[in-house]
DNA sequence: AAGCCGAACAACCGCAACTGC
DNA sequence: GGCAGTTGCGGTTGTTCGGCT
């Protein structure tokens, strides 16, 4: 199976070694990456430009924040991801120095398992029938004494920050008041109630 | 000490959207 | 409008590492 974005030239392929880093970090910060697709031609890399800007974005930046999330971050991120669902890009806006590929990693090895464990649908973050949640909680294995429950009590104030960043098309929320109040500012619905937009 | 296993992280792949011609 | 090249995103896979037996 070719790459296809580079498949006209050998490009090497798998984990950067500190040289390649080295090559991109020296060529990005002196020029720029320009035209992603030209960077391995000009920095001398056998690589291809698709892998560069991963490399760059997800480990290089200089802004980057590395280590493992703080108990708030990981709040920011259960509660951006129960009004956006799967967008990790957006959601990794919401976190200064975190990159999208970092966030789905971290959802998927840890805030994941913690939802579940409480008996919570990772996907809607609703809970589950009790008869389902049996099964989840075999399946994952973690006693819900020893996991730290997640607040949900400020969800509404929050969400109605990250609603207004949302396209109007896909998650405006239906007003409670009738339309003769229309100046009325638009309620958010509970944390339990509000529709997850479909992915 | 060696092997196994699961968690965490890094990187790749495919697709869609965007842009310029 | 159509096409090709580029970029961005999300899902998935591969690799590494630490704990356990």
């Amino acid at each position: 199976m070719g790459h296809r974005c580079c498949n006209k030239q050998k490009v090497k392929r798998g984990l950067w070694s500190p040289e390649e880093d080295e090559k991109l970090v020296n060529y990005i910060t002196t020029h720029g990456h320009g035209s992603w697709s030209s960077v391995p031609k000009f920095a001398g890399l056998k690589r291809c430009g698709k892998s560069c800007r991963l490399r760059w974005i997800n480990y290089l930046r200089p802004e980057l924040k590395r280590g493992s999330f703080s108990a708030e971050e990981e709040q920011i991120i259960i509660d951006v991801h129960r009004i956006l669902g799967n967008r990790w890009a957006q959601i990794a806006k919401h976190l200064p120095g975190r990159t999208d590929n970092e966030v789905k990693n971290f959802w998927n090895s840890c805030i994941k398992k913690k939802l579940m464990a409480q008996g919570l649908d990772p996907k809607t973050h609703n809970l589950i029938p009790s008869n389902q949640r049996a099964a989840h909680k075999a399946a994952c294995n973690v006693s819900q004494s020893s996991q730290q429950p997640f607040s949900i009590i400020n969800l509404d104030s929050k969400m109605k920050d990250y609603s207004m960043e949302i396209n109007p098309p896909i998650l405006t929320l239906p007003s409670p008041y009738p339309s003769s109040s229309s100046n009325q500012p638009p309620l958010l619905q509970t944390a339990t109630s509000l529709p997850l937009p479909s992915l």
